[in-house]
DNA sequence: CGCTATACTCTCTTAGAGAATATATTCTCG
DNA sequence: CGAGAATATATTCTCTAAGAGAGTATAGCG
């Protein structure tokens, strides 16, 4: 039992759905780090609102994709407020399940002339 | 005038948009035409159907990203209801933009180990 | 006092899902 | 051959889901 749900079931993922996994998948992280974080990485081009956030937050721990972790930081690095999720088993099968989809479509990107070809 | 516009600014684009320029960086098509390749493309995974197909045609359109094509194909090959599209000059800028955005998003997933590394 | 860090909620708008409408052509079967 | 089914094609409508953006709340720090 558990879990036997085909991960390409969840795909496709929406970007910030996307985004959000790709923080976590690097490990645990409160959801004012992983705002920080994705803006960050995409040098302000993404930028994930609290709403936007904490929403998609709990429909990826509703579906089982996300949970709350228990482990904390060393309490002089943590600050009791925050809350720390990390994925779950199934939510990292699907979030590789759509790194290869999004892969894919890169590729299709390519062949169709859209970005440099992969070595000149 | 004409477009001065960053491309960066239609960033980032939604999944169905995305893959609705893809195929047309292959050459112009019709609406029907793109429902039937994105699902040949994807296997079956990304299923285009008419209601957000016509209006993410149109919505694009709108923007400036696309326009209808004049050319046809030779008359026996064609069917004179459809009607036909190809990317601006700026959609094709937006649309590599945005594959160079999901390239970057890829490779974050490849570090993050959700991928199989680059060459083995 | 005002700023930063942190979580959470509310409303508004946009986008996608899915079904329905419309019509011409082509295919199949009695 | 002719009727009816299936296919090709475009468009529209409503319902739901998701993102945008602003607001609330609180604690600590300089």
């Amino acid at each position: 039992m558990s879990q036997k749900r085909d991960p390409r079931d969840f795909l496709p993922l929406t970007d910030v759905a996307f985004q959000v996994m790709l923080t976590l998948a690097d490990g645990p992280a409160h959801g004012y780090g992983v705002m920080i974080e994705v803006e960050r990485r995409t040098d302000g081009a993404v930028k994930l609102r609290p709403g936007t956030l904490y929403r998609a937050i709990s429909r990826l721990h509703e579906a089982g994709l996300l949970e709350e972790a228990e482990e904390r930081p060393a309490p002089e690095a943590d600050d009791e407020r925050r809350r720390y999720y990390r994925l779950t088993d199934l939510g990292r099968r699907v979030a590789a399940a759509e790194a290869r989809r999004r892969t894919r479509e890169v590729e299709w990107a390519r062949d169709a002339g859209l970005l440099q070809p992969k070595r000149a």
